[in-house]
DNA sequence: GAACTCTGGAAAGTTACGTCA
DNA sequence: ATTGACGTAACTTTCCAGAGT
């Protein structure tokens, strides 16, 4: 899985963007590898040992954000010290690193194989075409599943701006509400030219004759401190508001 | 050209198993 | 030692497109 830029202006990063040999490799695949022996299962047990004795290899992995380009220094030294310790990590069943990792380039290529590429590919890795093509399908299943939950979160994102959005307004709305249903400041208002609506969002923007009225009130009308509650991005163009694209809101 | 069958592949769902905390 | 969570390999079922008749 590398890199994805869709409609949605979504992307997702494995690892290091300038260390390409593993940036760009799913971690699953990463921390699948049968390590059996037991002399080196011993120096993973040395790396993971945790303070009470215990292989702490899910605490190990909290510590990389598989969506975050990491700075340079880190791609050097240890990113490039995480990934390996990950490529080496034995984790459940799986068909070995050194075939993980030819099946993860090849995927990287095609995600789908037709039947001479599955059989070249199955040759090459000593396994049945069957077993490459069960690989591919669970791999672009995971594939899936992780596009599915990102775009989840986007969407989740997207909901929790539009009600704040439309909380920000309701609130906007009992103010207006509340400045025509009082006579006095109804009537010492200024008059309705001195809003002026954008013909093409139909949002109300504030004259400067009004912003000044409203900001320097004459001794002779106190009454002019008339607040104009005007949303903060009423004057913004739609395409820069907050809650008009999901790069605004982290 | 339309209808039907066959076949292969992909997707979705499920199961079994190994590893770890 | 046991258990639950998690990742992976492998299987089953369903659907669909393309080829052949």
């Amino acid at each position: 899985m590398g890199d994805r830029d869709d409609g949605l202006g979504l992307s997702l990063r494995l690892g290091c963007a300038h260390y390409q040999p593993y940036s760009k490799l799913s971690l699953l695949s990463l921390a699948s590898h049968p390590m059996q022996n037991l002399q080196q299962k011993n120096t993973w047990n040395d790396m993971f040992q945790s303070s009470d004795g215990h292989l702490n290899t899910r605490s190990f992995l909290k510590g990389i954000d598989v969506n975050r380009a990491p700075t340079t220094a880190e791609c050097e030294e240890e990113a490039m010290m995480k990934m390996a310790v990950l490529l080496a990590m034995p984790q459940g069943r799986s068909l070995g690193f050194q075939r993980s990792l030819v099946l993860e380039e090849t995927f990287k290529e095609h995600s789908t194989l037709n039947p001479k590429q599955k059989l070249a590919l199955a040759k090459q890795l000593n396994l049945r075409p069957r077993q490459v093509e069960v690989w591919f399908q669970n791999r672009r299943a995971r594939t899936k599943l992780k596009q599915t939950e990102v775009d989840c979160e986007y969407l989740k994102r997207c909901c929790d701006n539009l009600t704040e959005e439309n909380r920000r307004l309701h609130k906007e709305v009992q103010e207006l509400r509340a400045l025509k249903l009082s006579p006095q400041l109804y009537t010492h208002m200024n008059p309705p030219t001195t809003l002026t609506m954008c013909p093409s969002c139909e949002r109300v923007a504030v004259s400067s004759l009004s912003t000044s009225a409203a900001a320097t009130p004459t001794s002779s009308s106190p009454n002019h401190q008339r607040h104009v509650p005007v949303s903060p991005w009423a004057a913004m163009p739609i395409s820069t508001r907050p809650f008009n694209g999901p790069e605004s809101t982290s």
